[in-house]
DNA sequence: TCCATCATGTAAACAGTTACATGATTGC
DNA sequence: GCAATCATGTAACTGTTTACATGATGGA
């Protein structure tokens, strides 16, 4: 009689990627997931402690990970290790990679903006696009030298991850190039329109 | 002796793009925002009621729009339009570009799955990378008719935007063609771990 | 007249951030 | 012995989703 909907929920990207975490290194305290997060280059997830200590509680009530051991010195941590459970759904969790939530563009702060680009006076985007194609210039850089220190460690899946992020900033410094041209093609008045009809 | 601190709130990205929207449409429903936002391609934001409403309040009591004229049916609704406070904080935004924000990586559903691949059998992993090429060379061909009809329209921004949303998902597609090259040039075991130590 | 859809909302749940509290350990 | 930091949390707030409610309008 009673619904056994057992989990039938979804993954969100933070939780998924939290379990993959214990998979591939083991049995870990909720602090070292968050160090990991933290030390990572990339800025996506602040992982602070009021989001890595509930994430974990929710995962264990939902029975993906577990407690495998108290930690020893004098603090009450714990160590969680995934169960049964929480393999399959890390795994369902990675194969989701063809389903339309991961395909589908994700969302970028340039674009969003580039859209609106008409209420500014054409001065003003000419500077911003170079200003931002500098410090996308910098970035890539740092991305680079990430993706080489991972490859001379010997990282395979970790290069190959690194090699995406830095083809992403390749390609958004190459779009910003056609932006600052079409600027420079066709300056394209400002509109001022505040309370036009 | 009262403090004032104005604004001094960062708009999030949907405040943006919403105060975008009026500035280049001039005023607006909520409603009519909504529909603006559901009917684009890009599914980044569900712009559920839920979040429209209140979004246009915490801006109205802002003093970024405010209330132009109500509508003349006979449902209550009300058209908002720019503030100059809520245009210069627009171009603020806007010119935001070139922000850690705006310039660091994206998350991209693609790189956090396949960032823990190894948990995943080298048969399934392929499989699972094959799928989404074909997913993506969908997607693919869809952006590009989008691109097509933007740039035939002559809408100049909308077809820079369209070119970027195209180049991303042209980017993703030979990364995850790298992927597939690398899995099949080193099947990498998967590993088991459970609850090794 | 009745039904779909247009249009405007509200309420509850949820995930994540910021800021804070607190005790243990390590290095000087 | 004292400061920095390590490590584990909690509380309040924010923004978004999901689900629901409700009334108006237009076409069959």
């Amino acid at each position: 009689m009673i619904p056994e909907n057992a989990n039938s929920d979804r993954l969100t990207e933070l939780e998924g990627a939290v379990l993959g975490m214990i998979a591939v290194r083991g049995p870990c305290t909720p602090y070292v997931l968050r160090r990991e997060f933290t030390d990572s280059p990339s800025r996506f997830w602040s992982a602070s402690s009021g989001a890595v200590y509930p994430l974990v509680r929710r995962l264990a009530t939902r029975g993906l990970i577990r407690v495998a051991r108290k930690t020893r010195d004098g603090r009450e941590g714990s160590l969680y290790a995934l169960t049964p459970a929480g393999s399959t759904a890390l795994a369902e969790w990675v194969s989701g990679l063809d389903q339309p939530e991961s395909i589908s563009v994700p969302p970028d702060p340039l674009r969003s903006r580039v859209a609106f680009f008409e209420v500014l006076e054409p001065a003003r985007r000419e500077e911003a696009v170079v200003r931002a194609i500098d410090a996308l210039k910098d970035h890539l850089e740092r991305t680079r030298e990430y993706t080489e220190s991972e490859r001379a460690r010997g990282n395979r899946f970790e290069t190959l991850i690194s090699q995406g992020a830095q083809r992403m900033v390749e390609t958004r410094l190459v779009w910003l190039n056609d932006v600052l041209l079409e600027l420079r093609a066709c300056p394209h008045p400002s509109m001022s329109r505040e309370d036009t009809e």
